[in-house]
DNA sequence: GTGGTCTAGACCACC
DNA sequence: GTGGTCTAGACCACG
């Protein structure tokens, strides 16, 4: 498992960790029963206050998508979290957005980007 | 030059402003030269604050995006960035490779990324 | 770090703010990682309102001269800003002139000034 | 007479025109009686609106740097401020102190300064 | 307690 | 009329 955080999107740390934890669930990278990683150990590796893991894991578990057991760790619960497609939509939507955004700052149009995908499509097939 | 703020989403007007004004040049909306609308009838289409207007116009300018000129206007700017072919590729690569990680770590594919520039692209045409 | 600001030039309190942060950490009497004053803190020290240094603090994230850490506070970033020789001189000339200029409203001529300060350096001496 | 504005420093234009024009009479460069371009040709060559070259020949009128006569054009005062020596010196000294003061937060030492002034000094001559 | 965003409204600078 | 600066003060997000 591993969690990646965009410092430059805006977007706040423990959202970013609750959305990744949930996907990773959901499409069954993370399995049912498995541990995570301690809040000191994850805080440590994204480099983060443990408070904010503390605050990811918290909203998790209130979902029902994690189970923390005192003294022995944090896990991956037995129900499956349902993503909200519309929300999932949306995420796609901003990440888009944001790629535009960030490549007509150097001048690219909506081609230059678009090329430039497809060109790594046909690479990584 | 039509522009919607997303007042659910919990990204700031300002950010969204900014975004939508780029995105727009990217896909040639909005020609260099043009005039965008004034401050002060922005902030009253959007129903926002003028100074909320005024910094993500001022963000735009700093990045020479836009171009400013006392007393008349604020202007979509002409100098796009002289960098040559390989550099510029080199960035696009990596702005791309990037967003593809972030949108990895959300479960996204390649593929649903280029699938929502299309849908983009056709909403544009 | 020891900020002034001088309420009569006419030059914008964040513009200054931003240029003696600048040219603090270019000479290293800022270090990076160096946490700066809060923006409470700051902006009672100065007199001014917390929302001119966060805008003053802003651009020089944007700059990448300053790094902030939601909830902890603003830090020098490690990059050092470059100090352009051509803008350190316009800033030289800026205050040079004001200074001619304010002289001659009271009828004091360059030389004037000039014997003024000689007097000064070898009473310093 | 040769005015130039600095247009990225953020002194708004009037300003400068004001201060060059006081620094030139300092200098001599301009001597009593001496005409100044008129309006329409100073902003011509500046290339700015001609309202803002009225403004600061109307502020420098009221300071009694300049005079106008009517239909015939703009002209260097002859009133030379009358103080007593004393309290002369005194401002004198209390403007250098300012200066000096707004120089040091910005990196440059009383030399700097000295420098500047000396080379402005044989500029003139 | 830290910074981030937004509003409301004033006054200035410039065309 | 345009944008630029600053204030005062509210509420939120984060650690």
């Amino acid at each position: 498992m591993k969690l990646q955080l965009d410092t430059k999107s805006g977007v706040p740390y423990y959202r970013q960790i609750i959305e990744q934890v949930k996907v990773a669930v959901a499409h069954g990278r993370l399995a049912p029963g498995e541990q995570l990683p301690t809040v000191r150990r994850l805080a440590v590796d994204l480099s983060i206050n443990p408070n904010t893991v503390v605050r990811a894991y918290r909203e998790l578990e209130i979902e029902g998508v994690l189970e923390t057991q005192q003294g022995s760790g944090t896990f991956v619960g037995h129900q499956r979290p349902e993503i909200d497609d519309l929300e999932r939509h949306r995420l796609l939507d901003q990440i888009v957005t944001e790629l535009l955004a960030r490549a007509s700052s150097y001048g690219f149009t909506l081609d230059d980007v678009l090329g430039g995908l497809v060109q790594r499509k046909e690479a990584s097939s």
